[in-house]
RNA sequence: GGGCUCAUAGCUCAGUUGGUUAGAGCACGCGCUUGAUAAGCGCGGGGUCGAUGGUUCAAGUCCAUCUGGGCCCA
């Protein structure tokens, strides 16, 4: 009997699986999508609509895609796919940065593992293959997140083409006379020869020798600026860096600080005033010295101790920079050695004087001492690990030891600057660079204006007026980049190494350089046609044949060709002219967006700046996004953030969630601060791990689809379609909280505030729907007749939801939104080929809208949160199971604004209520909600719909209410 | 050390121009349901709004300092 009428209910059916099974599913998604080729279906929906270009800001290729490399990468694919449907033609080009020093170094450190030398253009080439191969990979695992691209299309920086572009960046450099050459202190890597960006430096802790150190005063120099020299007097330096001491060419004091000259007894010293007890401190002087004069530092200017060790004189220069903070108040300068120094420097007219090789030991130049040449001047990887300081910091400490000039000495513990990559301490050395003036005026072009601008403009003045025609999001970021942009000193461009674009500059016999835009543009138009190699393999004749010369240059088979390579930003940061300017996969100048972590702001923002300042007078992009970083649950930086098992890579992640519950994470936090992330082993088993709470959020979308795809099972949009006029109250409720949905997903996705578009449509999908309306339906959508009005209405309202909701949420759950969609179209609407990706942006009708109706539910659903809380003890008392056994009496006075509102919802509202039966009466001194059992009010259950009603009747299938025999009669009918 | 930035329940987020007992979802606890069932419903506990000081009749919301985190720089 009971098995009989459960055949007359129409449950839910669909094979949209409530388990996900992600890990095996998606792949499975991505083979249909590659098969339908989605991208170019996209495309070619949009092609004529206007363009959204969201330009790629390339990878780097030496390693697996990291979590945050994904996060980047979805938030551009999650961002396309909006766009997209929004009506845009969202092309978008990948792209991946190749060249530069990591590669260089693990190709370096293989070919020494097997004891191979190679030549130049051999180990281009295996750099080549080497960054190649992370392609492959890096494409794979962006693929498996979900990112949908035009790879066809994809840039490489290395590819001859694109280097050519660089190489004309370069050229406009050139054009504008902004390229200058010039002896400067540059970081300095020591075991790979070569000049360091600014991002190639990593500061770490550093164990170095302190030394508080005598420059003796001349009896000759004492007097003439009226100082005791009836006993031996010098200046005390302090300084961490002992090699740099025979470098020395001057001592800095601040001009506005007291100095004393102190007398300690044997000798005096002359140190700032405020730092004397810790010079004596350290000197292990315990007896308080004589104060014998006190002078201001500008009186001190141009005063000539001698060096310690050398036949020279180390006089004393101004220096504001100088402070009291540490050290004795008289800072040790070596031009050639610090960038500080440099300055002071020129400022003195120094020599920027550098006794140090490409190999960081010193030169025999005549002046250093010969126990001194060939010594290496910082410390070696195995030097560190020894913990030994380096050799020439050991000769120096001796030699002023041998001297007496040697004051003190302690170990200091500082944060010292190290190479990224071989993690030994970096030296400052004045070496020949190539630099990028910022401040020298040009005459530009800005955007939109033909004629050159009349007066000349600085290239700094000039980014930052293109700054601010750029929207910054979130606007902190223009603070940031104009800090960048002010505070960065002219950009040494050029590095000593292989894996790079060259600098197309050409050298004499006696090392002077030649450099022509024209020419560089003519070896450019080679390097295209041949591939950089060119450049190494040629001979400078071959290279400069049909290259028509400046009338100053010597011919060129007395030249040679400059082995430098370019600063890999200039690579990056061309791809704005390289990709856009071309319009490579559809793409066009300028991108509207840039979206990259915040730490490009000094990065590729920056540098494609610069480039697409200089070039076109303006910044190549229209918007610029900057998402954070992910950090682990405890907010700290992921590496530093518990303990890590596996790799915490993007492929990791995917394999234990999936890439829709990655993607999913990603939108579910402001992306413009840091993103936590749970660490993958330690919190797999924690419900409450951030992943996992993702992943429940994940399910609850994921069962919201089932629920509407279960309950179409047998409906025909086009059949069965109820129009709106005709639809029930609940309904129509229900799609007027639709319509605002897709208001307010569509600001936040237009805000880039995908959190929001998380945080609304899981409400909506528990609250509005699970908790209520979705749980209402079930007693219509169950037990009414298959064609009963409201059955249909219902089902109207649930496949508007689905769409919209499926839509909204189709960006950031590409792969599940899609899947399901395939199932609510197989029947009845799938064409082959079909996907929500190619679909239109939801859009609610006006009609869906009904604030008179939102507002007489939403003081019902206050009724009904009552109601339920009234139920709730007889519940606990055991009297009562499902809410359908209740019948509910609410009171209110007539006139009440309650009571008409009771009134005029009267029918609907046991089914908002899901119970059997609501009475509205006015008993004075009663409660609001009065509950009452069905089975004590002489009611009947009926075994179909478990309602409770006045009288059951029969049918074949046994007694129940009238509603349901009527349900039956149709159901007899159907069969 | 400097620039920018963040800090609201266990987690992720809301909290309009300062104004009643600070909200939501999830998680947690307890029940119900067994016709969304490796699902669904209800009820409940949980926050000195990082700390301190200040402005104000009134501060999560304004100011200052500090602490902790992040990115960038030194």
């Amino acid at each position: 009997m009971a098995t009989d009428l459960k055949n007359t209910i129409q449950l839910p059916k669909t094979d949209f699986a409530m388990r996900a099974n992600l890990v095996k599913r998606e792949p499975e998604r991505i083979a249909h999508w590659e098969k339908l080729d989605l991208y170019a279906a996209i495309q070619k929906k949009r092609a004529g609509a206007p363009a959204f270009v969201l330009h790629d800001g390339p990878p780097f290729t030496n390693g697996d895609v990291h979590i945050g490399t994904a996060l980047n990468k979805v938030l551009k694919d999650i961002v396309n796919r909006y766009k997209s449907m929004r009506g845009f033609r969202t092309p978008f080009v990948p792209g991946w940065d190749c060249h530069g020093l990591p590669i260089e170094q693990k190709v370096t450190a293989q070919l020494r593992a097997e004891n191979k030398t190679v030549s130049t253009a051999e180990m281009r080439a295996l750099c080549g293959e080497f960054s190649e191969k992370w392609i492959a990979h890096q494409t794979k695992q962006f693929k498996r997140v979900g990112v949908l691209a035009d790879w066809a299309s994809e840039y490489k920086t290395k590819a001859p083409a694109f280097e050519a572009d660089i190489i004309r960046t370069f050229a406009a450099f050139v054009e504008k006379g902004l390229v200058y050459r010039s002896k400067k202190p540059v970081y300095w890597s020591i075991p790979f020869e070569t000049a360091l960006a600014e991002a190639e430096i990593e500061y770490k802790d550093h164990v170095s020798p302190a030394i508080w150190v005598k420059f003796p005063v001349p009896t000759g120099e004492a007097h003439k600026y009226d100082l005791p020299a009836d006993k031996p007097l010098s200046v005390v330096i302090w300084t961490t860096t002992p090699w740099t001491i025979p470098a020395n060419l001057a001592i800095a004091v601040n001009p506005d600080v007291e100095y004393v000259v102190a007398d300690l007894g044997e000798e005096r010293i002359v140190v700032a005033e405020l730092l004397l007890p810790s010079v004596l401190a350290a000197a292990r002087i315990e007896t308080a010295p004589v104060i014998d004069k006190k002078l201001t530092g500008a009186a001190l200017e141009k005063l000539a101790p001698r060096h310690p060790f050398i036949d020279r004189t180390a006089p004393v220069v101004l220096a504001d920079y100088v402070t009291t903070e540490s050290g004795t108040g008289c800072v040790h300068t070596a031009p050639g050695h610090g960038a500080e120094d440099y300055l002071t420097g020129l400022k003195y007219s120094l020599p920027i004087y550098c006794p140090v090789a490409d190999d960081g030991k010193y030169i025999d130049d005549g002046q250093i001492p010969a126990d001194l040449v060939g010594l290496a001047t910082l410390e070696t990887v195995e030097d560190l690990a020894a913990k030994r300081t380096s050799p020439a910091n050991i000769a120096v400490l001796k030699k002023l030891d041998a001297s007496g000039a040697l004051l003190a000495k302690a170990k200091y513990t500082h944060s010292y600057p190290h190479c990224w990559r071989s993690k030994t301490p970096i030296i400052f050395r004045a070496v020949d660079q190539w630099f990028v003036s910022l401040d020298n005026k040009v005459l530009g072009i800005r955007l939109g204006e033909e004629e050159p601008m009349t007066t000349p403009i600085t290239p700094r003045k000039e980014a930052l007026w293109s700054i601010q025609q750029v929207a910054w999001v979130p606007p902190s970021g223009e603070k940031r980049i104009t800090g960048a942009v002010e505070s960065r000193p002219d950009w040494c461009i050029s590095r000593q190494r292989s894996w790079g674009v060259p600098i197309i500059a050409f050298y004499d016999d006696k090392k002077n350089p030649y450099l022509d835009a024209g020419v560089i543009r003519a070896v450019a138009e080679k390097i295209e046609k041949h591939g950089t190699n060119y450049w190494y393999d040629a001979t400078p004749a071959q290279i400069l044949e049909g290259v028509a010369l400046p009338a100053t240059w010597p011919a060129a088979d007395a030249l040679a060709c400059g082995r430098d390579t370019l600063d890999v930003w200039i690579d990056s940061g061309s791809s704005h002219a390289a990709v856009l300017k071309r319009g490579q996969g559809g793409t066009q100048w300028p991108a509207d967006l840039y979206l990259e972590g915040s730490d490009q702001h000094r990065g590729w923002f920056q540098s494609s700046l610069w480039t697409s300042v200089a070039a076109y007078g303006a910044a190549p992009y229209k918007r610029v996004l900057t998402h954070g970083f992910i950090v682990g649950a405890d907010g700290k930086k992921i590496s530093k953030s518990g303990q890590y098992e596996k790799p915490p890579t993007s492929d990791n992640y995917i394999a234990q969630y999936g890439a829709d519950v990655i993607r999913l994470l990603f939108a579910s936090q402001n992306f413009t601060e840091d993103l936590r992330v749970s660490n993958l082993d330690t919190d797999l088993k924690n419900p409450a791990s951030i992943l996992n709470v993702v992943a429940e959020a994940y399910r609850l979308f994921r069962n919201t689809f089932r629920y509407q795809l279960s309950n179409l099972f047998d409906y025909d949009h086009a059949r069965d379609a109820v129009p709106y006029s005709k639809m029930d109250t609940l309904d129509r409720w229900a799609l007027h909280q639709t319509a605002a949905l897709i208001r307010e997903c569509t600001a936040a996705y237009d805000a880039y505030e995908f959190h929001r578009v998380y945080q609304l449509c899981n409400q909506f999908c528990s609250v509005t729907l699970s908790a209520v309306y979705h749980d209402i339906l079930k007693d219509r959508l169950y037990t009414h007749a298959t064609n009963s009005p409201q059955r249909r209405s219902s089902q109207t309202a649930i496949h508007e939801i689905f769409h919209t909701l499926a839509k909204l949420l189709a960006p950031v759950l590409a792969f599940t939104t899609d899947e399901a969609w395939s199932f609510a179209t197989a029947k009845n609407e799938y064409i082959d080929g079909d996907s929500i990706h190619l679909r239109d942006w939801p859009v609610a009708p006006a009609e869906w809208t009904d604030a008179t109706l939102e507002a007489d539910i939403a003081a019902l659903l206050k009724t009904r949160a009552a109601v339920t809380e009234a139920i709730e003890p007889l519940r606990a008392a055991g009297k009562i199971g499902k809410s359908l056994d209740a019948v509910i009496t609410l009171n209110a006075a007539a006139g009440a604004p309650e009571r008409a509102l009771y009134e005029k919802h009267r029918d609907f509202l046991p089914e908002l209520f899901i119970v059997s039966q609501v009475e509205i009466a006015d008993a004075p001194g009663a409660p609001a909600i009065e509950v009452s059992l069905a089975s004590e009010r002489g009611l009947h259950r009926c075994p179909r719909c478990w309602r409770s009603v006045p009288a059951l009747h029969a049918t074949p299938h046994g007694d129940v209410c009238p509603r349901c025999a009527e349900a039956l009669q149709a159901f007899q009918v159907d069969k």
